[in-house]
DNA sequence: CCGACTACCTGCCCGC
DNA sequence: TGCGGGCAGGTAGTCG
């Protein structure tokens, strides 16, 4: 599930049980995820404020107040939940995960507020354990090796037309790899690489160098492909926060908003784009499915 | 250097 | 009902 718009939507989730919070206790109930976690990370952690949580592309960002970053990543099934401090011990809990098999429940942050009581339980859960956590210092993050080649965030001010036309000049890559490559752009993903073609009706099997002029500046079709990375991505920002807040109270858990996509996931219906009569077909680049339109996507 | 493929892991869904 | 195959939101490493 984790693109950019869900680690945002957990991290807005995360907020408001963290920041500000000390982290009483980091339980690693395994060795590793996808790498083996930082050494010392517990012992790094404890009694740690927290002060703020941020995001860089896929990563949420737990800066501590000793300069030091505790880095998460989801991978494909990562995902956090809200416990606490104690509703495990009611009765009927409905705050209990009803929807996650706590087998995989790997890390806990025991939170801790100004009082020195415990606040709540965060607790990331991953069944697939191709999410990792990483332990930097705030100073060294933009030149990390993990953070260095990163692009940039598609809702940031360095993306533009330019800086793509620049990134895919003479590209023989399909434009669908170049935008899951993260050092050109960071943070889309399949879904929403699909789904931006789709709003900007450019193939995803053209490539991405046919996509720049011959004076090497961005094309109409480039053109229109910024705007639509940006609404797409704002948009579901906005769902998931949407959808955030009905899960929350339901049973706590965070980041798996659900949403109609427009393309992914709808192999055989009819293009909903405006005058438009194709059918969305899947195909498969570089082992991936991709969802499109045969009939505005050119 | 570049692009495609494979591996990493578990769960789920589908067809037989 | 059980079982095998395919597929899943990501990325690092390898191979040609």
């Amino acid at each position: 599930m984790p693109e950019l718009p869900e680690v945002e939507t957990v991290r807005r989730g995360l907020a408001p049980a963290m920041e500000g919070h000390t982290i009483a206790r980091l339980e690693l109930r395994r060795a590793d995820l996808r790498f083996p976690f930082p050494a010392d990370l517990s012992t790094a952690a404890q009694g740690r404020r927290v002060v703020s949580l941020g995001r860089r592309a896929k990563f949420m960002t737990i800066d501590l107040d000793d300069g030091a970053v505790i880095v998460c990543h989801l991978g494909m099934s990562g995902s956090f939940r809200v416990e606490g401090p104690d509703l495990s011990d009611q009765p009927g809990d409905f705050h209990h995960s009803r929807n996650k098999d706590q087998r995989h429940d790997h890390v806990t942050f025991h939170m801790a507020g100004r009082d020195g009581e415990p606040s709540a339980r965060i607790i990331y859960n991953d069944p697939r354990r191709f999410g990792y956590i990483q332990y930097v210092q705030r100073v060294d993050f933009d030149t990390h090796p993990s953070f260095a080649l990163l692009g940039p965030e598609p809702m940031g001010n360095a993306l533009s037309a330019d800086y793509l036309a620049a990134r895919f000049v003479n590209r023989k890559t399909p434009i669908k790899a170049a935008l899951l490559d993260q050092r050109n752009i960071a943070g889309l993903g399949n879904i929403y690489v699909c789904e931006a073609l789709w709003r900007s009706g450019i193939s995803p099997k053209r490539l991405a160098g046919s996509l720049v002029t011959k004076a090497g500046t961005p094309g109409m079709a480039l053109k229109r492909l910024v705007p639509a990375i940006i609404d797409v991505i704002a948009e579901a920002i906005e769902a998931g926060g949407s959808t955030l807040r009905d899960h929350a109270q339901a049973d706590g858990t965070l980041g798996y908003f659900q949403h109609r996509f427009a393309a992914y996931d709808r192999e055989g219906e009819a293009c909903s784009q405006p005058g438009c009569n194709g059918t969305i077909k899947r195909i498969v680049q570089s082992g991936r499915s991709t969802f499109y339109c045969p009939v505005h996507q050119r």
